[in-house]
DNA sequence: TTGGCTCCCGCAAATTACTGCAATAAGGCC
DNA sequence: GGCCTTATTGCAGTAATTTGCGGGAGCCAA
């Protein structure tokens, strides 16, 4: 229950401040244990703190972003996030019929990224990749 | 030069019809060698035919991708298509520091693919997968 | 050719995500 | 604690993409 202290440093350690809008953002896709939709931490903020702007949770969940706190998962059309939990690293398969969403260890991945780095010099942000597909119950569902 | 046939011939297949504006943008696609964005298939469109309207290029190139003769790339986020061509087929690359884009090929995630197959039934849709990250050139611009 | 069932298009408005700017407040310094 | 610098917010506006709707056109059958 506490990526908070690390999160509130990290942004320190970068002179980013602490504000109640980015504090409320946190403890919203930290209290989620799966991934949560922008205009939902949006409707959670606003109970905490009236008068949030859904630009800022956009910001805030940039931000976030971009220290690594949470990571990006693209369902279907819309932007969800989720704690980045370094002991239980994840990616996404998100399957384009029915937009359910499995977990995947990035050790399916770790091989072709050390390729990626190695012949080409670039790094990828596995973090936020989101493999699309079909799912094994759509899959069976489309058969003639 | 031509995808075209078979294109048709694939909308056919499947109760689409053919009309003058997916004929239209299948043209424009198909006529440029690498990717192209959304407004610029607009842009050529309305060349040919005043009064196309962007809700339907976008409709379009939705079908045309559904049915894999275009494959999307998301570059920064703007979404590009180009030509599905089977007999040279690549994902991406893409710098999210500078909007670079490599092309790689899908070799390198063969094994990969074949993995979430057999394992979770999950067939992912390797043709329109876009692997963001650094490119190297950014990487070393970067370090302090 | 003609009839007719649908699919498709253009238009407008909605959705989702992002940005510029002036006012506000966080955090360090004294 | 009070002040000052500057990051951050709220607001309004923009950009990219999608969707609803009613009229119009494509294609099959007769």
């Amino acid at each position: 229950m506490s990526g908070h202290e690390s999160a509130v440093a990290r942004l320190r350690a970068q002179g980013y401040r602490m504000t109640p809008q980015r504090l409320s953002v946190l403890d919203i896709v930290a209290g989620r244990s799966g991934h949560i939709r922008a205009d939902e931490v949006w409707n959670q903020a606003k109970a905490q703190h009236p008068y949030v702007d859904l630009a800022t949770i956009y910001r805030t969940l940039q931000l976030l972003k971009r220290i690594g706190v949470v990571t990006e998962v693209v369902i279907g059309n819309k932007l969800h996030f989720e704690l980045a939990d370094q002991h239980n690293r994840h990616n996404h398969m998100v399957c384009s019929d029915c937009d359910a969403v499995q977990t995947l260890s990035p050790d399916y991945l770790a091989e072709f990224s050390r390729r990626l780095e190695q012949e080409f010099g670039f790094t990828p942000d596995l973090d936020n990749l989101t493999i699309g597909g079909k799912c094994a119950k759509c899959h069976s569902n489309a058969a003639p």
